[in-house]
DNA sequence: AAAGAGCCCAACCGCTTATCA
DNA sequence: GTGATAAGCGGTTGGGCTCTT
């Protein structure tokens, strides 16, 4: 059976049509795994080569084949009956982040970016529990977006990812360049950004609460947006920081009425409306207005 | 053009949690 | 309630690719 005759969906043969450009495969290694790993799956001595590295083209038809007629789950009977000398672990994580219809391949795009930051913001590295909310992408995907991206940022501002001066850094410089890039790719792109930031600087060096998400949405409208599939743009950053200006509540907390207001009807669906590399030319991130602003405004040891 | 450095990402490892007998 | 097994999760690694010198 051909490989590609394994798949009759339109989306199915989009995901194909990557997976076939992108893979490369190679010669697989072997190694061996300890009889108590091994004696309750595998019978004969023979039979205990267990292949590990890059999965092979003809691995990957027996393991979609095979999970096409009898669905998922049960990963190590399924690597057995499928004739594939993998551990079922092996054989569950090369379903789920490279083999399942569903995944999406491709660049992070600038809203996947955004939300990956807030999320994170909120749960820490809890990469699966962020991956729920990007449909397609997995946790590895974005645990490996955010080691190559936004550790590589900390290190170039030679602060700790962890530290407030970084996460403070991704709220009040790269969170809102993105939005402004989002902005400008939808086709709606304000010059008045820059006083949305001037805004939001005064009010941190207001010496208001440090724990103040500034950004003028919630995680739970944002993660609505995402998945309600309502065509509506973003609210423009000037209306953005006017709203940012008029609705912080004197404890500093940003009051629901404001996060609703500017965030409830972004549209996340669409995700391939947007360039993907657009949200990577992080290069420009850090610019001397951009290091002068948080040095002046955020912390004073920075 | 070649070598080295750095980046990216698929895959593995080990630990924890869930399920079942 | 307990132990065995499966599944899930986060951290880490290794190899291929690209960029830089």
């Amino acid at each position: 059976m051909s490989y590609l005759s394994l798949y009759k969906s339109p989306s199915q043969w989009n995901h194909l049509r990557y997976f076939s450009t992108t893979t490369s495969y190679s010669k697989p290694n072997m190694t061996t795994l300890s009889d108590t790993q091994l004696s309750a799956t595998y019978g004969t001595q023979e039979e205990f080569a267990i292949k590990k590295g890059s999965w092979t083209e003809e691995e990957d038809s027996l393991l979609i084949n095979y999970v096409n007629l009898h669905g998922e789950g049960h990963w190590n009977s399924l690597a057995r009956s499928a004739g594939l000398k993998r551990t079922g672990k092996s054989c569950r994580l090369r379903w789920l982040n490279y083999l399942h219809p569903n995944v999406r391949r491709g660049n992070i795009t600038l809203q996947e970016q955004l939300l990956i930051l807030e999320l994170h913001s909120r749960w820490g590295n809890r990469w699966a529990k962020i991956a729920e909310q990007l449909p397609g992408r997995t946790d590895n995907e974005i645990k490996n977006y955010w080691r190559t991206r936004v550790v590589k940022q900390a290190k170039q501002l030679k602060c700790d990812v962890n530290s407030k001066q970084f996460r403070d850094a991704v709220r009040f410089v790269w969170m809102p360049r993105l939005m402004e890039r989002i902005q400008a790719s939808s086709g709606n792109a304000s010059s008045s950004y820059g006083h949305g930031q001037t805004t939001l600087c005064n009010t941190q060096a207001h010496g208001e609460s440090s724990g103040v998400n500034p950004m003028m949405f919630s995680e739970s409208s944002m993660i609505s947006s995402y998945s309600s599939g309502v065509d509506v743009q973003p609210p423009s950053l000037s209306d953005a920081s006017t709203t940012s200006s008029c609705n912080l509540m004197g404890d500093g907390s940003c009051s629901s009425e404001s996060v609703e207001k500017g965030w409830q009807q972004w549209d996340y669906s669409d995700l391939q409306a947007f360039e993907p590399n657009h949200g990577f030319g992080d290069a420009d991130l850090w610019t001397d207005e951009n290091m002068w602003f948080l040095q002046q405004h955020l912390a004073d040891d920075f």
